[in-house]
RNA sequence: GCGAAAGUGGCGGAAUUGGCAGACGCGCCAGACUUAGGAUCUGGUCCCGCAAGGGGUGGGGGUUCGAAUCCCCCCUUUCGCACCA
């Protein structure tokens, strides 16, 4: 064995021997159970960084550990290959977005596999190839027949440093979720939309199966779905002979109600115009509040502006006339894009009405002031001014019928009284909206769709499947979809009639390719299917999903309403497909997110080839737990490859000796009673040590106090390196605590580990191994020491054995010196003895 | 503004159930070996104090024999949401 640790040359050696002997690659085998780790796939930017590092070491440890539990472990590993960036640097270089893809997986797979990952390389899939992306177009299709897509022309998120379409998911403050300073504009457009909001409720519903998943992620989805339930009430519009509809959550303060506001992209603000005295002037004024409206949902904190169209509109529980304004703060993607002003009892309406002059009315006091009092609390006791709305439920005032009642009998009452009078209705809104799937750009799934001049729509048949992108078109990054140039592809014939036609031109939203790729990997090569319906069964639920949080409310959302449909369809029967999520942290570097337009970006390739992926994993996982955001440190790089040298070497010194002897088992009382006290003491913290790794492994995850374990069980070794010299730990022994310190290394850097395993004599690998089960016999002590404290301060020690009684514990307590000092004159009221940790002793 | 999480040495972090605060690593100090040390090994390293002792987990209060941990108030940071009617 080499005396000096080389770890390219030994993570070459074994890398190269895994995959000979297909260590990783896994197969259905109903016999045995199985584990799905899942880590999320990395879109092909040319280089893995840190952050897959620690995603992917993370995930590996896990894979591991669970082999060695016995699992048949499916891990694997693929790529997000279609997206803009290859679009955008093919542009640059005058090359093939294919090519640019292509050429980044070979060199990110090259990267992967010299960190020693343990993926089952055969289901890699890429889903940039018609094999993967024509069962986009199938589920495409599926969902078009259940009328799950659909076409619309709407205002849609644009950017223009993407020149394309975005999802409402996508945008992030107001501006593009990959450009953070460019504001999205709104733009109306034809597109694709994919029906999410048919399972807004399932999606809600199903949370509950997902109580592996971190609450903060199930928030941020409900936030997103954000389901209210609320009362559609319709106003008449004097003078127009047409209704406008509001939407509320709050019907039970409607007598409050003092004006309406209105979106300024509102329908039936071109109406007004029409109808208006002087429609240019009302023209100019919604138009000027539009424009600080698109401005307003950039900003933070905006200004909130109206205009009075000097129409009035009636409401009809109490039959009185209010002003219609215009309000900027109104959202037209929002509930009706209208709504009813009360003042008295909304924050913002109050601030809008203040500041325009119109009446406050107050018509909900606290249900505590007993209803003698009909003043709310907000206009003081001076009968000053408000200086807020009063927004909890209470009880009415000043509203005819309903005075008395408490909000919540008075919303459930009023809204049923407006379905009864034809003028309402109770209705539930969302604030998600459905998908926008459409893109104009290149570099993606061709959406399956026809248009022809008779027939309209037309699907493509199934039959006809996969739509090819083609090959060779002109890029050019000005915002129309680059196929419409590709004559060749837009022309076509009608499926349905054989005459001329032509195809769709957009493409898909990556976040489709991603919303299944994990079903894929159960049998990637299947060209009859999407998925194998048998493998699927065998596999799933995915036992664990790792990755980052920042696909809480995009990827996370978009795959369960992909496996709700696919339910639907009949492809899978369960509803959620992955049991637990795990979401990493970050990993930074001077404060901030490593990333290349912050400059501080640490190689992982360049960190293998100066420490050896075995280091860079170690330090990946030591650092920090793997929740919380982690700091790269080159001296704390230094300090893992410090660490696995030492292993290294102390390993190496007694490999010749110990290569040819047995393993000490434990053989019961007889066995331990044998023992030296060095032999204890080693035998001690190596059980200590598994016992800390094996329950943290089952879920706690802190992999950083695991290996901070190992580190002690080393520092141990080191310690007791002269009594296993000097014959005071038998070799037997010895080697048994180092072959279970090895075990323990494997899961985080398994190339050493597999490396001094072979030099103890054994030929097949770590991960082939059974884990260790810890002894409780052996790593229990057999001597305590106690702590003693006086009234809560420590003032000694004592030591006892572990059976030792309480009477004999409080008089050596008592006894000793120091706290005897302090037990002097005064009085012992009495002696708390918590077993195993402490004794005090209260005195007064 | 609302919601969530967090705040512990010079730094990353540990303390799994209310029981020795600071494991482990980095850094630093001293020493050994060495032609040399950015290798390795040994010892030290929360603060004040010569010591005895005292103080100490963002700040203040509380519960308890005992609080980093539980409760209340406040401050700070990060993340999410931010006119969703």
């Amino acid at each position: 064995m080499d005396p000096n640790y080389d770890p390219q040359k030994i993570e070459a050696k074994w890398q190269a021997r895994w995959e000979q002997m297909k260590l990783f690659e896994a197969d259905i085998d109903p016999a045995r159970k199985k584990y799905y780790v899942l880590e999320m796939l990395p879109y092909p930017s040319g280089d893995i960084h840190m952050g897959h590092v620690r995603n992917y070491s993370i995930g590996d440890a896990l894979a591991r550990y669970m082999w060695m539990k016995g699992y048949n472990v499916l891990h694997p590993i693929g790529w997000d290959a279609f997206g803009l960036p290859a679009e955008n640097a093919a542009i640059k270089n005058q090359r093939h977005p294919a090519e640019f893809t292509f050429s980044y997986i070979e060199r990110m797979r090259g990267q992967l596999k010299r960190l020693g990952f343990s993926y089952d390389w055969r289901r890699e899939i890429a889903t940039c190839v018609p094999e993967y992306y024509r069962w986009n177009q199938w589920f495409f299709l599926k969902m078009y027949e259940r009328g799950l897509a659909y076409r619309k022309k709407s205002r849609v998120n644009w950017c223009s440093l993407c020149q394309t379409v975005l999802a409402n998911e996508q945008v992030v403050d107001g501006c593009c979720w990959r450009h953070e300073d460019t504001p999205v504009i709104q733009r109306e457009l034809e597109q694709w939309f994919l029906k999410i909001t048919a399972y807004t409720d399932r999606l809600l519903e199903d949370s509950q199966y997902l109580v592996r998943w971190p609450e903060r992620v199930l928030t941020m989805q409900q936030n997103w779905i954000g389901k209210s339930f609320g009362t559609l009430v319709d106003y008449e519009l004097l003078g127009l002979g047409e209704k406008l509809r509001i939407f509320t959550t709050r019907v039970d303060t409607i007598f409050g109600c003092t004006a309406v506001f209105v979106a300024p992209e509102h329908p039936i603000v071109e109406r007004l115009i029409a109808a208006s005295p002087n429609p240019a002037k009302l023209r100019a004024e919604a138009e000027r509040i539009k424009a600080s409206a698109v401005r307003a949902r950039v900003g933070v904190d905006l200004e909130k502006l109206g205009v009075d169209t000097g129409f009035k509109a009636v409401n009809p529980y109490n039959g009185e006339a209010v002003p219609v304004w215009l309000a900027n703060f109104v959202l037209m993607e929002y509930g009706t894009g209208a709504v009813m002003a009360v003042p008295a009892h909304d924050q913002r309406d109050f601030e809008f009405c203040t500041t325009y002059g119109l009446p406050i009315r107050t018509v909900i006091v606290p249900s505590n002031s007993g209803g003698a009092e009909l003043t709310p609390p907000s206009e003081g006791a001076g009968g000053g001014a408000p200086k807020e709305a009063f927004i909890e439920y209470g009880r009415l005032i000043n509203s005819g019928p309903y005075a008395g009642l408490s909000s919540e009998q008075a919303i459930e009452r009023m809204t049923r009284d407006a379905e009864a009078q034809g003028f309402g209705k109770g209705s539930v809104q969302y604030r998600i909206k459905d998908w926008g799937v459409s893109r104009q750009r290149y570099w993606g799934t061709p959406i399956p769709i026809i248009y022809c001049e008779t027939c309209g729509i037309v699907p493509v048949p199934e039959k006809d499947l996969p739509v090819i992108l083609p090959r060779d078109v002109k890029l050019t990054g000005q915002g129309e979809s680059p196929l419409a140039n590709v004559p060749e592809f837009v022309a076509t014939i009608c499926p349905t009639c054989g005459g001329p036609a032509r195809r769709e031109t957009d493409t898909m939203d990556t976040f489709v390719d991603s919303s299944w790729y994990f079903y894929r990997y159960t049998d990637p090569k299947i060209s009859t299917a999407p998925v194998n319906r048998q493998a699927v069964g065998y596999w799933f639920p995915v036992d664990q999903y790792i990755g980052g949080i920042e696909h809480a409310i995009l990827h996370l959302i978009y795959m369960r309403f992909f496996s709700k449909v696919m339910q639907d369809i009949g492809l899978v029967d369960f509803p959620e497909p992955v049991a637990r999520l795990f979401t990493q942290g970050m990993v930074i570097k001077d404060n901030v997110k490593m990333s290349k337009s912050k400059g501080n970006v640490v190689d992982p390739t360049e960190m293998c080839a100066k420490y050896g992926a075995d280091t860079v994993r170690l330090y990946m996982l030591f650092a920090a737990p793997p929740e919380k955001d982690l700091d790269w440190s080159d001296a704390g790089i230094e300090g893992a490859s410090r660490f696995l040298n030492k292993v290294y070497r102390l390993v190496a010194k007694h490999a010749d000796k110990l290569c040819p002897v047995g393993v000490w088992k434990n053989s019961g009382d007889a066995g331990t009673a044998e023992l030296s006290a060095e032999e204890r003491r080693l035998l001690r913290k190596t059980h200590q040590t598994l016992h800390h790794v094996t329950s943290d492994m089952e879920g706690r995850w802190h992999f950083n106090t695991d290996i901070a374990m190992a580190m002690e069980l080393v520092n141990e070794l080191s310690d007791l390196d002269s009594a296993a010299e000097a014959g005071k730990i038998r070799p037997e022994v010895h080697k048994s605590a180092i072959e279970d310190l090895i075990l323990i290394l494997s899961l985080f850097s398994p190339h050493i580990a597999d490396e001094l395993r072979e030099a103890l004599g054994h030929s097949e690998t770590t991960q082939q191994v059974a884990w260790p089960e810890y002894d409780p016999v052996l790593s229990a002590e057999d001597e305590l020491e106690l702590p003693v404290q006086v009234n809560g301060k420590l003032r000694g020690r004592i030591r006892v054995a572990v059976g030792a009684g309480e009477e004999e514990i409080r008089s050596r307590a008592q006894a000793e010196e120091k706290v005897a000092q302090h037990l002097n004159g005064r009085q012992v009221v009495k002696i708390i003895i918590v077993p195993q940790k402490l004794v005090n002793i209260v005195v007064k």
